[in-house]
DNA sequence: ATAGGCGTTCCACTCGATGGAAGGTCAAGG
DNA sequence: CCTTGACCTTCCATCGAGTGGAACGCCTAT
C-alpha cells in the first residue's frame, strides 16, 4: 500500500512516516516501480507501535529501543521494563515539578484581586528581591 | 556593568540575555564605547522578573505581556489575572496527561515480570489491535 | 609581547514534527 | 489528447528556547 493508506491506517501521518523514516526510527521503506513507498501490514503494525509509545511520551530514541527490544526475541522482560520504569520516573519529575509552579501561581492570583485597579501582587512578586519573593522561594525549594 | 555581571547577578546565562535581547523580548541594550553592552540595576531587575516568569512555565512570549503590563501603571490587575490563570489551567491539562500516561504504563509495568525471560505484556500491548490494548483505550478515553 | 579572560557576531544544532514549494505519477472525465 | 485532481516525491524553512562553537576584538597583568 502506499504511504497515505498506511497513514489513515496507523493514525501516523504520511508526512511523519517520512520523517521517522530521514531520521532511522523506520527501516527504508521499499518502493514501488514509480518510487513511491510501499508498505505492508507488518509497517502498519510497527507504524501502530511507534504511536502508542510516542503517546506514551517516549522520546523517538526510546521508541527505538523498545523496536529493537520488540524485535529481539531473545530479549528479556526487564530490558523493557527498565525504560518503562525510568519513564514513569521522569514523569513523576515533571508532575512534581508542574505541580510547584502550578502552586505557587494559585497563590500568587489568589492573593490578586484581579479588577480593574493596577495593584497586582503577582507582577510585585515577579519583581520582588530574592529574600521577598514567594516565587524565588518556591524555585529554591525546589532544588533542595 | 557588563553582560557577565549581568548574568551573574540575575541568574540568566550572558547568551540568554543575548538571545532575548535578539527575539525582542529586552530592549536593545546600551553599548559602552567599545560595543560591550552595558547594564544597569534595573536591568538586573528586569532579566530576574524574566527569569522567575520563566520558571513558573510562562513562555517567552507571555513573558513579554507580563513585563508589558509590568510597565503601564495604568493596567488593571484582572489583565495579569487572566494570563496566571489561564497558565494555571494549562498546567492542570498537562498534569493530568501525564498522570493518565503514568497510570498507563505503571499497569503494564506491574504486569511485566521484569526478569529474563522474553514475554513482556509491555511490548505485547503496543503491538495490540485497537480493541485489546490498554494504551489504545486510554488514548480514547483522553479524547472523551 | 603575550597570555588569559572577558566581550562581540554569526552559524549550526537540538527535538519532533509540520508547512510549503516544485515537480512526478496515475486514473477518470470531457 | 488534454486537463483536473488526488496522490506521491524531494528539499528547505519554521516553530521554542536556548546552547555550542568558531573566529574575532578588547583589556589588563605579567
Amino acid at each position: 500500500m502506499h504511504i497515505g493508506e498506511a497513514a489513515a491506517r496507523s493514525g501516523v501521518a504520511a508526512k511523519t512516516i517520512r520523517y521517522y523514516e530521514s531520521v532511522g526510527l523506520l527501516a527504508k521503506a521499499n518502493r514501488t516501480p514509480n518510487g513511491y513507498r510501499d508498505y505492508s501490514d507488518a509497517d502498519v503494525d510497527t507504524l501502530r507501535f511507534v504511536s502508542r509509545a510516542r503517546s506514551l511520551g517516549f522520546s523517538v530514541h526510546q521508541v527505538g529501543e523498545l523496536l529493537d527490544l520488540y524485535r529481539d526475541r531473545k530479549r528479556c522482560s526487564s530490558d523493557v521494563k527498565a525504560i518503562a520504569v525510568a519513564r514513569i520516573a521522569d514523569l513523576d519529575r515533571k508532575v512534581a515539578e508542574m505541580q510547584a509552579m502550578r502552586t505557587t501561581l494559585h497563590q500568587l492570583a489568589d492573593c490578586c484581586s484581579g479588577d480593574d485597579r493596577p495593584d497586582c501582587p503577582i507582577l510585585v512578586d515577579l519583581a520582588q528581591p530574592d529574600s521577598q519573593s514567594l516565587v524565588a522561594a518556591s524555585i529554591s525549594a525546589r532544588s533542595r
